[in-house]
DNA sequence: CGGCATCCCCTGAGATACTG
DNA sequence: CAGTATCTCAGGGGATGCCG
């Protein structure tokens, strides 16, 4: 690759990029269900803080993958739904969802355990309820 | 989600725990090519420092994604190519790859370019040869 | 309810120098 | 050629407290 050479950008760099904020992939996931409220996600993304919440949410907006909306009342109310450009996600996290399961499916359960800290008792990233399928 | 309920591991959050280091879609795009030399993979995964490529294909190997073949000669020759499972991720890159080409094609290129940093000088990250597809 | 503002820590990653 | 070994630093992300 010579240095003069024009270039251009990997496109799925791009997506990786897009999607590998610690939280983001499990806040999409539980958005393809549909839309949602700011303490759903609270809930049904586990462990998830607030900040990080909040803070995943308005990239994913400003991405455009994300839409949200504020219902003028006392007290507050703010959906968060997938907009169309993040509806097209569907497929691609699919994808991703089956790759993991079949790898996570042949390897070794302990070294998939101690790769992503699977044991430390603190460590609740990951996890989903048990038997949901996407 | 309830505190006490058996939970699971969300397989789509493993595929991207194990992509989204920095460097790794990159070279493993260029593995799928075929086998390549270390030397080839530093010229080729342009931009990438000396220690990100050692660490990420060491951690890539310790995945199973990735096979080292050292070959006992002065100077060492070292090739690293795509086990069975890192062949498997050619499918899952190619959606991640489309998805990412169909997203830039309707953004705003200004958005996109301040998004990723594109505009600065020193940003080697994500550059690919031009027209070069997947 | 749905956030912001701070403080703080740790790790991912760059830069540089050295080796079998 | 194909790596190690250090040092360094920015910033991703956790914890806590406050606000409209």
């Amino acid at each position: 690759m010579k240095k003069d050479e024009p270039m251009s950008i990997c496109p799925c760099a791009i997506t990786i990029a897009m999607l590998s904020s610690k939280w983001k992939i499990l806040i999409l996931r539980e958005l393809l269900k549909g839309t949602c409220r700011y303490r759903d996600l609270r809930e049904r993304v586990f462990g998830v803080s607030q900040k990080m919440l909040t803070q995943s949410l308005k990239e994913l907006e400003a991405d455009g993958l994300v839409s949200r909306r504020i219902y003028p009342e006392v007290p507050p109310r703010v959906e968060y739904s997938l907009t169309d450009d993040g509806n097209s996600l569907r497929p691609v996290i699919q994808v991703l969802d089956d790759w993991g399961a079949h790898y996570v499916a042949e390897k070794d359960p302990d070294y998939v355990a101690t790769r992503f800290n699977l044991d430390a008792p603190k460590n609740n990233w990951m996890k989903i309820p048990y038997n949901e399928s996407l």
